[in-house]
DNA sequence: TGCAAAATAGCACGGGCGTTCTATTTTGAA
DNA sequence: TTCAAAATAGAACGCCCGTGCTATTTTGCA
């Protein structure tokens, strides 16, 4: 068959999150396979945090669930809807912890360093458990394929949405106009990805501090 | 047996690279084996910057190699050692090519501008190949073993020259004293993996540009 | 030129993988 | 309470993997 239904990841200030964890009782046709499923992908995004998109293995996944591989691979009918499943699940957390957040600090300066505190926050959360938008970036580099777009499609909803607050940030004269809303978010983005190198992989102390110390190198230098 | 003899990786200014290619005829008791082991290496530093270290097969690499399975494994003796001997190789091409080069420029700025444009150069041809420092930070980020004690120490020894570049920019007060080699060899590190990854992965164009942009912002903000 | 040693090939093994097919159990509206 | 549909389990498949064994070929000094 190999329909390929890439349904593109993005939203990041949309509609809220709708199934947030049971669904309570309520819901008439709720055929109890969504709540397990749920449940799968949340095993999933453990085990993909650590070992990788492409380290999940549904054996794996069925003996940490409980249940047996056939049952575990049904909900998703391939190996690779099921790393998109990670991938979207991944994306909605990080949009709940990182962005919507943010939005409750005036626009602007204020907003961006929020973006960036909570970028951090979890960032350093994932020094011990990893991170999908980076390890998957090196397995899916160059290879094709529906995974490979889930992943860049979530990268890049959340990448525009930082520009875009730098952007905010010099409408309100916050930052010089003469600043590149794109070269700001590129040596950010570089930050958190040394922090997560130099941190989670070297096990080099003091990592955390010095992204921080760029951070506001950065914004003195582009300060209006 | 398991000896598990973890030689470290280290030089970076040292003994000149001994086994160039072929190393000719005349050497006496040259055993071909050890010119075919080269060709196996080679080849799989080429397959492993593509799909990963953990991607690397024995399988693949006989293929490529014309060779068997067996031929290939016995020159290696397990998986983990071929995949040292990879490591062991990169280690050697960079610092050829982005060390050594850089220590005919003047101490101080002129030779950490140096390191900077020959790493560039490298991670610009790593956008099309691959680069293993970066990817297998990420395979083996919490994979204990002698693998990542080969790739952790390898890096950390050109981290150090990076380091210790910038210290000498001080020392010739091109830079000034107040400025921390530590953080400035984060920031530019975080540049490198922005680079690859807006560039390898997202194939975003400019990045390179902006890698560049970057560093000389960090190299008028550190200035004495 | 002979001959031990080194290099390579061939083959088989056990194991994990994703996937398929066919039962069996569980669910929930009528 | 009944019963089709949904959810799950079980077993088997073909595939590729790293590795260990035993030939067989090739190498290079005596």
């Amino acid at each position: 068959m190999h329909t390929m239904t890439v349904r593109h990841i993005t939203s990041l200030s949309q509609v809220p999150p709708a199934s947030q964890a049971i669904d309570d009782g309520s819901g008439r046709t709720l055929m109890k396979g969504r709540q397990t499923k749920a449940a799968i992908v949340n095993a999933a995004l453990g085990l993909a945090s650590q070992i990788g998109l492409e380290g999940l293995s549904i054996g794996a996944l069925a003996e940490v669930t409980g249940m047996s591989k056939s049952g575990v691979f049904a909900h998703f009918g391939s190996r690779e809807e099921l790393q998109i499943s990670v991938i979207r699940e991944y994306h909605a957390q990080f949009e709940s912890e990182v962005f919507y957040p943010a939005l409750s600090c005036a626009r602007g300066l204020p907003r961006l360093q929020s973006l960036f505190d909570n970028w951090m926050q979890r960032t350093t959360t994932e020094i011990d458990s990893g991170c999908i938008y980076i390890s998957g970036a090196v397995e899916f580099d160059d290879r094709p394929g529906s995974v490979r777009d889930a992943l860049a499609s979530s990268v890049n909803t959340w990448q525009n949405a930082l520009q875009r607050s730098v952007a905010q940030a010099q409408e309100e004269k916050h930052l010089t106009a003469k600043a590149d809303p794109l070269q700001v978010a590129f040596e950010i983005h570089g930050l958190i990805l040394a922090l997560h190198y130099e941190a989670r992989f070297l096990r080099n102390p003091g990592a955390a501090d010095r992204a921080r110390k760029g951070f506001s190198e950065i914004v003195v230098r582009n300060q209006a």
